[in-house]
DNA sequence: ATTATTCTTGACTAGACAGTCAAGAATGGA
DNA sequence: TCCATTCTTGACTGTCTAGTCAAGAATAAT
């Protein structure tokens, strides 16, 4: 075989995802990641290929960890009022000090590229799709115990909530105070009760 | 006085709002502009000074058209439940065929440049304090008219709508069909009702 | 008509950027 | 021990970009 890398590819995929995260794509400097992940140029393209191909691999690992989390707050056993609250407090974000207005890396994404690039586009359609599978199961549930509006059917509720789960992203981007973040989505989640 | 300028500047901005608004600010290049305006690249420059303050004041007139109209849709006269529904057909669009997927110009910019930018917040914090206080005042018309529901004060509504208004935009970037999109808006609308 | 002023035009500059090259270093297998 | 392979390093390339310069053109006021 041959020398092994000196550098934790993880590691430095989860780093460049934070750089990405709060600078944007093509604000994105590849001197900003090698400087963020203290790896060399050539090591990073020998790694990732390219800086796109390792903004899609950022993009790609973003939607697993949110979904692993979200699906956790929806799996959860405890009764449906806590498993809203818990989606609420997450989308919330957990209010770490400073550097948290960089809202959902997947928004930020499809803003910056709009529709015209098919691979970020089918990235963010597919993280939308399973955002609404899992919401689509709490709601449902909670129609059924009558704590949910049954005005409107769990899969327009689903597509409703996921919206607004999404523009609560991006008021924290626009460096809204968690307060009125938390304003918003209180009245949101509220008026989906009956 | 001097030679007078051959180009008309208002419609040059008005160009230029048009490409910043389907490219972003970074992904324009002065090239452009230039193209699109059919003007010279001094000449731009001399009518407004910059790349920055170009696009400032492109912010600027997209804030003003956009809540010249939503004012008028606010204003009618008419019954509360004509202007909601004007006001939502405002935000998804006239639906012109094929380049609709701009998104609105001002979530765009938050999203590219985070909060950090303090000219570009401010645009966007004065104008969502607009859109918010004239939705209030419809709000808390159908309030009175038992057509909206009195279990949150309007100014929380207006809150929660702005923020739906702001994601169907969203959407209509991420390339999500005038369908969808509006499905989305209904159910939005109806959990407004009593 | 003259002049001061501003517009227009195209060439230019300096810097940033993504991506490449080539030479040397370190490793596992034979 | 030696070789093949892959990693590392720093220098390099070509391209694109915002912004500038300077010379010529057109105008309004005198």
């Amino acid at each position: 075989m041959s020398r092994p890398r000196e550098f934790d590819a993880d590691l430095a995929l989860r780093q460049c995802m934070d750089v990405f995260w709060a600078k944007g794509f093509k604000a994105t400097s590849f001197e900003d990641l090698t400087r963020r992940t203290q790896v060399k140029k050539q090591s990073l393209y020998g790694a990732f290929e390219d800086k796109r191909s390792l903004y899609l691999q950022a993009l790609a690992l973003y939607r697993k960890q949110f979904i692993r989390m979200l699906e956790q707050a929806a799996s959860q056993k405890a009764p449906v009022r806590k498993k809203l609250d818990d989606i609420r407090l997450l989308s919330l974000g957990s209010g770490e000090g400073g550097a948290a207005c960089r809202g959902c890396l997947m928004v930020n994404a499809v803003l910056e590229f709009g529709a015209e690039d098919l691979a970020v586009s089918a990235e963010i359609a597919s993280m939308s799709a399973e955002v609404e599978r899992i919401l689509e199961v709490v709601l449902r549930e909670g129609q059924a115990q009558h704590i949910i509006t049954t005005r409107c059917a769990s899969r327009e509720l689903a597509a409703y909530l996921s919206n607004v789960l999404r523009s609560a992203k991006v008021m924290e981007r626009s460096g809204a105070g968690r307060a009125s973040i938390d304003a918003v989505l209180q009245t949101s989640f509220a008026l989906l009760e009956p």
